[in-house]
DNA sequence: TATAGATGCAACTATTCGGTTGCGCAAAAC
DNA sequence: GTTTTGCGCAACCGAATAGTTGCATCTATA
């Protein structure tokens, strides 16, 4: 069982559910009620999430509020901060060769 | 057929492919050469690629070589970022409550 | 021109995945 | 104490996926 949060992630209704509760925590069946779906498909995603730690639970009575674990979140932005470097100095070349247009223009 | 950057770049080997060919164009054989597959299973994971515009060809002879498009990675930084303001937010409420501290302490 | 190398495409297989259904358990409501 | 509600877990099913094998195509090279 191969869980990381990049396949978490892969699915469109767990990004969904991810954005739901960014804010706030929620229930599953509050979150199901959002989706057309049933709620044990939805307790599967949660289940996914919880695996790979991007989300956390809270009892309360029979009730269970999930909510993201952001610093997860940053996971993601840490492996794309690799990337974010090339595209930047692309993005810096491009601007030299555009000063170095404009100083021949002169 | 589900092709989006986020289903993309669930598969290990395929981010793999992305770090080798984030800097120079490879061939499938070249990029093969550092895995312990076929390069069949390469081409499939780079034709995924291609279909969700991660990478781009460039034929020259009997040779393909694949790079990566890394203005496609800015969709992933695009959609992180609702989620970095969160986590910036966050921390600013725990620099709030540290200034706090240091003020009481004063 | 004949041969070897680089590659894509199609067919097949084993595994994984998303979803549904059914069940059991614990907490709340009656 | 009985019923309802909220939830997780397991079994099952159809679809998708990663990987392998075999073949066709195109380009170099001898």
């Amino acid at each position: 069982m191969r869980r990381d949060i990049f396949q978490a992630i892969a699915d469109p209704t767990r990004r969904a559910i991810i954005a739901l509760i960014a804010l706030q925590a929620m229930t599953p069946n509050g979150i199901a009620e959002n989706f057309n779906t049933t709620r044990q498909s939805i307790s599967k995603h949660l289940r996914i999430l919880t695996e790979c730690e991007l989300v956390k639970q809270e009892h309360l009575g029979r009730e269970i509020y999930y909510s993201l674990e952001i610093d997860k979140m940053k996971e993601i932005d840490k492996w794309l901060d690799q990337y974010r470097k090339i595209w930047q100095t692309r993005f810096n070349q491009l601007d030299n060769v555009l000063s170095n247009l404009k100083k021949n223009k002169k």
